[in-house]
DNA sequence: AAGTCGGGGCC
DNA sequence: GGCCCAGACTT
């Protein structure tokens, strides 16, 4: 019929994004394959999107693999020590994931399971709308709006939206609501993020692949790096301060900083406020060594640069500047941010290790 | 609405 | 060096 064929060749958006999805889609170690008829592990889908949230996929591939072994269901992640599960988060950054992380599988093995609906999820601490919406969608098959960074892009450039973000981002949920389908609202969803990984890239999108050129109002004017249309960033002030190297018969002091703010619940090397006119003092008065080379950290609102000033004590101290110090073999330190291991690692690298008195 | 909150990979 | 990444939470 002439009809029917009119309507395959201009086949819907929606229809042409599933069918790139069943040829094209990753294949990641928390994803079902698409089209399949078994549901993923809410488990698997919740942990792994709160390890993506503004982090890269290859980044979270090892941190998934090792949190899925040592805590293979919600009932054993809930029953984790704290300091365990922040020394497996350590290194893959905006620490605040890891501590709702854990109170919301307290949270979910005490009800006896994961809420299967949105707004039930978006109760759970450390999940936001796009997060309920994406596990609503991808573990439950619910048909909610996902939107993250990557369908903000591809769906500014379809409907060619010159609303700034985030401003404009419910006028683009109630453009995209309408092509969600209700049968795959889960593979819908991560097919826009994967054509957003893959082809409609922040620069140099790859329009000539994409499955939805026919139906893009940005490219059909050549617009398409124009959009999505963002607000200017605000500078990054520098901030300095010093980091002590605390040393005694082979064990390093270590401390934990406080359970809220940057870094929060971490192990720390201890030292100074950070501060934009920088802090030099030291604890207490010792034959302290200062390290040639600094270390810098870029943060997303500040960059910081740490001295590291290292000291051997004949003896173990009891506090530092007001923190009980964890002593720790120098050899086998482990569970500290990337800032600093890196510190870590520089003093390892220029203070030799001594012989035992 | 604006700030806070990591770290890495890419251009 | 700036931008982006399967954002959430606080004020």
């Amino acid at each position: 019929m002439a009809a029917n064929q009119q309507i395959d060749a201009a086949a819907s958006p929606t229809r042409k994004l599933l069918s790139w999805y069943d040829a094209h889609a990753r294949a990641l170690p928390w994803r079902a394959p698409p089209g399949s008829n078994a549901l993923p592990d809410p488990y698997r889908v919740w942990l792994s999107e709160i390890m993506l949230q503004q982090t890269t996929v290859a980044a979270v591939g090892p941190y998934f693999e090792r949190f899925l072994a040592l805590w293979p269901d919600v009932q054993a992640l809930a029953a984790a020590d704290d300091a365990d599960v922040m020394r497996e988060w350590a290194g893959l950054g905006y620490y605040a994931r890891a501590r709702n992380l854990l109170a919301a599988a307290r949270a979910v093995a005490a009800r006896g399971g994961f809420p299967a609906s949105e707004s039930g999820l978006r109760e759970l601490p450390g999940v936001g709308p796009y997060t309920a919406a994406a596990i609503a969608a991808i573990a439950f098959n619910e048909p909610a709006v996902v939107i993250d960074g990557n369908i903000e892009r591809v769906a500014s450039r379809l409907f060619a939206l010159p609303d700034a973000l985030p401003a404009g981002r419910a006028r683009l949920a109630a453009a995209l609501a309408p092509l969600v389908p209700p049968d795959r609202p889960g593979d819908f969803a991560q097919a826009l993020m994967d054509l957003g990984a893959t082809i409609c890239t922040p620069r140099s999108p790859r329009c000539l692949l994409c499955p939805l050129n026919g139906n893009c109002l940005a490219h059909a004017t050549g617009q398409q790096e124009a959009f999505p249309v963002k607000p200017p960033r605000k500078a990054r002030p520098l901030k300095r301060g010093t980091l002590w190297w605390i040393e005694h018969a082979g064990e390093v002091a270590l401390v934990r900083r406080p359970p809220r703010g940057l870094l929060g619940g971490m192990l720390a090397l201890p030292g100074t406020a950070w501060s934009v006119e920088g802090d030099m003092s030291l604890p207490f008065p010792a034959d302290w060594q200062l390290l040639e080379t600094p270390v810098r950290h870029g943060f997303t609102h500040f960059e910081l640069e740490l001295r590291v000033a290292a000291a051997h004590l004949p003896h173990r101290i009891a506090h530092i500047a007001g923190h009980d110090p964890l002593w720790t073999p120098r050899n086998s330190l482990a569970g500290l941010p990337t800032l600093f291991a890196r510190a870590a690692a520089l003093a390892l690298a220029h203070l030799p290790e001594l012989e035992s008195a």
